[in-house]
DNA sequence: CGGCTGATTGAGCTATGTCAAGGGCAGTGG
DNA sequence: CCACTGCCCTTGACATAGCTCAATCAGCCG
């Protein structure tokens, strides 16, 4: 779906994204060569195990990146928010999505072509190290996932994700993730996220309002995260 | 534990590892900036959470990268192996070690200094790029393993730990991890592990010899990887 | 007013973790 | 060379977290 393109240069995810450390013209010259689409929620960015078409750049809403294991089961790595990039792991490896990106709200998502991708991380040291950095940072932080998912109880998980996402991912203080998304990211079933939601409920930690989420004791939350390290 | 050094440009390991891409001058260069230690069983090669002091790069033996969560379990990330580098994301990220590196057989390995190793990516784009490169790959394969942990029995865990370690971490044909370990690598306990072992080998699936494991049938091994995808 | 999507709750089952006891191999020291 | 000691490995019994299946409910949209 197209949109009238917003410029780069009033986008107001800019500051919060790696464009942050290119120069004036350097934004120019993206701005020229980008195309703004509309998503919907529901609807995918890319698709797992395709080949990559340039780099993703959220300029406002939410997607969920995941992967799904053959057995029908989807498991959610991350949640973007506007001024985090996407693709450009595949990019870089020169290889295929290894995940899907789907929008989880309407979201507003520009397209930097291939071309205009590399030359970018080719002609500024800098960005190029601040993407890498960023890689590394993915790395780290699914790595600790790992130990999580294998050895925390999903009462944990949950309770650890919800301090997360309440920074990142919120409509206000509410967290607006679906149940099903919400187990997915944690590593578990929806039944499962939902028992242990209303338990969290039960003992006045979190409040249920519609299907949103607020935490209102955030010090027993995170003690809940660490009943379990 | 100090070494006569053998030179980085007979070692064995290097067309293995990314230095495959380097000018012999680089390699001279690193040659007499490195160290080499040899490392027994089970000693650290660095602590997790330490600051970083340089790369190592594995001549021979193998190392296991793990990290603890405080309920004392480990959780191990990968298994390196000779020509591996360990270490270069935290130089790179600028942060401290986000695992523990530990030999699990006797090792040679070589430490280069901090400054030479920027020297290297700074003066080798290629170089540089090679190593971005194996931290997405890195990337994926702890994304893979996220949902294999979550969603796939241990028994397909294990049978699919199994034949990548067949691959990499053998003597001969044999797998020669601690029962422990295998545990670990898989995100589960000992126990549970070998109860596993003992069904396969009752499966003439694999072989036990003392305490190595051989694979004996790979395309049933490989049934059991899949059975739950 | 249906029909749909997502949330909730209950009942039952099972894979996997925990605890406990024993057995064998390998390296060390006398 | 033998006995000792310690590290693994193995097996059993048991408990339970979390998954599955199934039924119902609550908003929401056309």
């Amino acid at each position: 779906m197209k949109l009238v393109s917003p410029k780069c240069k009033n986008c107001k995810s800019r500051d919060d994204s790696l464009f942050s450390v290119c120069q004036i013209s350097e934004i120019e010259q993206v701005n020229s060569a980008k195309t703004a689409n509309l998503y919907k929620k529901g609807q995918y960015i890319f698709y797992e195990y395709a080949p990559p078409i340039g780099l993703f750049c959220i300029s406002s809403g939410a997607v969920k990146l995941s992967k799904s294991s053959s057995n029908g089961k989807e498991q959610i790595l991350r949640i973007a928010r506007p001024g985090d990039f996407l693709g450009y792991r595949s990019l870089i490896s020169k290889s295929r999505y290894t995940h899907s990106a789907i929008a989880i709200e309407d979201a507003t998502i520009c397209l930097i072509p291939k071309a205009d991708f590399f030359a970018l991380i080719r002609n500024n040291n800098q960005f190029y190290d601040s993407l890498v950095q960023t890689i590394c940072k993915e790395a780290d932080e699914v790595e600790t996932k790992i130990g999580d998912i294998a050895y925390k109880p999903v009462r944990g998980r949950i309770a650890e994700a919800l301090m997360l996402l309440a920074g990142a991912c919120n409509d206000g203080d509410y967290i607006t993730l679906t149940r099903e998304d919400l187990a997915s990211f944690v590593g578990t079933v929806k039944e499962t996220a939902i028992r242990i939601i209303s338990e969290l409920r039960e003992e006045k930690i979190i409040e249920i309002d519609k299907r949103r989420i607020r935490i209102l004791n955030p010090e027993k939350l995170l003690a809940v995260c660490h009943l379990y390290d």
